[in-house]
DNA sequence: ACCGGAATTT
DNA sequence: AAATTCCGGT
């Protein structure tokens, strides 16, 4: 308790919940049910907003496939994660231990092979966040409209009820504590394999399906968004029989789903498309009306799947190459001791002083957008240069970097 | 490095 | 429940 860190100001202060913005993560999936007041970040979270913060792409990055990651500064992440959760002693050697509890959880997996290399399961991180898809992947719609689904799926196929998305879905925050809790065990295997049939691009790794690996640019301070139509939504995807007459429309507002882009909009001092480099007042919910949140698209396209790769491939080329990423190699390297310093003070400026109170920036919203951007364009196939290949060990000596 | 059991903590 | 701590084994 006399741990001076941070995190006690982080989570004491007035936060909208809404801390990992970084693949749309919306407050309830913070477990607010257990103790309102003590809402313990999970390593997981805290790995994917680091994963979608570029000051740390020296020490954590998107990194081959699909929800794949390396750590490229294993000792520095722990040091992080230590930091915020008042763990002086944190090491890569506990952390990793906690990773490897993800594993039974399907949350992670390792990446076998590439040492310090992770991938995420998304479907499963979706899942926990929006059980709409979990329908959506028991729904036999989805099934015959993904190209991945093989001849059979398991005998027990149930049908999408309008009744069942009601019950689901008439409250936010799904259900109380109890149906909640253990949605990443709960799904069994078979459930689990429809739903990589279905979602393939969440990438689980069940479906074996893959891409050639490619390293995610920065995320850029103005991602201009309108080259991804909000169909591409991760979570709601053009799979999901929007259309499907079986459907009251009233499913389909905002209130019956609790979309994480349109609530995260609602936050949104300007619409996206028209974010400025500062931040103008945050005028509540004005920028969500005029944001396309779940636009439905009439016919959809069964997969994101389509894009236009040369534009991608460029952007990505033009993106990698205005920033010279000297990433680490070696193992604990660290290039930059200044950036070191840097680290600290970003991870302080986060907390409060320069967004005072709210966490939820429109930082966060960009990264979210150009990740949604990003990763479609990953799906895309975007071919890239084995930039595995730029990381060069920098430096032997660490440990004694910081000021 | 990486794995995972076991005991313990929060 | 989700780590944290420790550790023997590969």
């Amino acid at each position: 308790m006399d741990c001076n860190c941070v995190s006690d100001l982080l989570l004491t202060s007035p936060v909208p919940a809404l801390w990992t913005p970084g693949f749309a993560f919306p407050d309830w999936a913070y477990k607010p049910e257990s103790s309102p007041g003590s809402r313990q970040i999970q390593l997981w979270h805290f790995i994917l907003e680091l994963l979608q913060k570029e000051e740390y792409q020296n020490v954590i990055a998107w990194q081959g496939d699909y929800g794949e990651f390396v750590i490229k500064d294993p000792d520095e992440v722990a040091r992080l994660w230590g930091i915020r959760k008042c763990k002086p002693h944190m090491n890569y050697d506990k952390l990793s231990r906690a990773l490897r509890y993800y594993y039974n959880k399907r949350i992670l997996h390792k990446t076998k092979g590439k040492r310090f290399t992770y991938k995420f399961n998304f479907s499963k991180v979706v899942l926990v966040n929006y059980p709409l898809l979990d329908m959506a992947a028991n729904s036999s719609f989805l099934l015959a409209q993904n190209p991945f689904n093989g001849s059979n799926h398991g005998p027990d196929c149930a049908p999408l009820t309008p009744e069942t998305l009601q019950t689901l879905f008439s409250n936010p925050r799904l259900g109380d504590a109890t149906t909640r809790a253990p949605l990443f065990e709960r799904q069994s295997e078979t459930e689990k394999l429809r739903l990589d049939a279905a979602f393939p691009f969440l990438g689980s790794g069940v479906t074996g399906y893959t891409k050639p690996p490619s390293l995610l640019p920065p995320y850029g301070r103005n991602a201009a968004f309108p080259d991804y139509p909000w169909n591409f939504n991760p979570y709601l995807t053009s799979t999901f029989p929007l259309n499907s007459s079986k459907l009251p429309a009233s499913l389909y507002s905002p209130h019956f789903y609790p979309n994480p882009l349109s609530s995260s909009l609602a936050q949104l001092p300007t619409p996206l498309s028209l974010l400025p480099g500062d931040s103008t007042e945050r005028a509540g919910a004005v920028g969500a009306s005029a944001v396309p949140r779940l636009s439905l698209p009439p016919h959809s396209t069964p997969l994101p799947l389509r894009v236009d790769t040369n534009g991608a491939s460029n952007r990505e080329k033009e993106l990698l190459g205005g920033r010279a990423q000297s990433p680490l190699g070696g193992r604990g390297t660290k290039e930059d001791p200044g950036s070191d310093s840097e680290l600290e003070i970003t991870d302080l400026s986060e907390c409060s002083s320069e967004n005072e109170g709210c966490d939820f920036s429109p930082d966060s919203l960009e990264a979210l957008e150009s990740q949604v951007r990003l990763e479609t364009e990953r799906m895309a196939g975007a071919p890239r240069s084995p930039a595995e290949v730029s990381l060069a060990p920098a430096k032997e000596g660490k440990g004694l970097l910081r000021s």
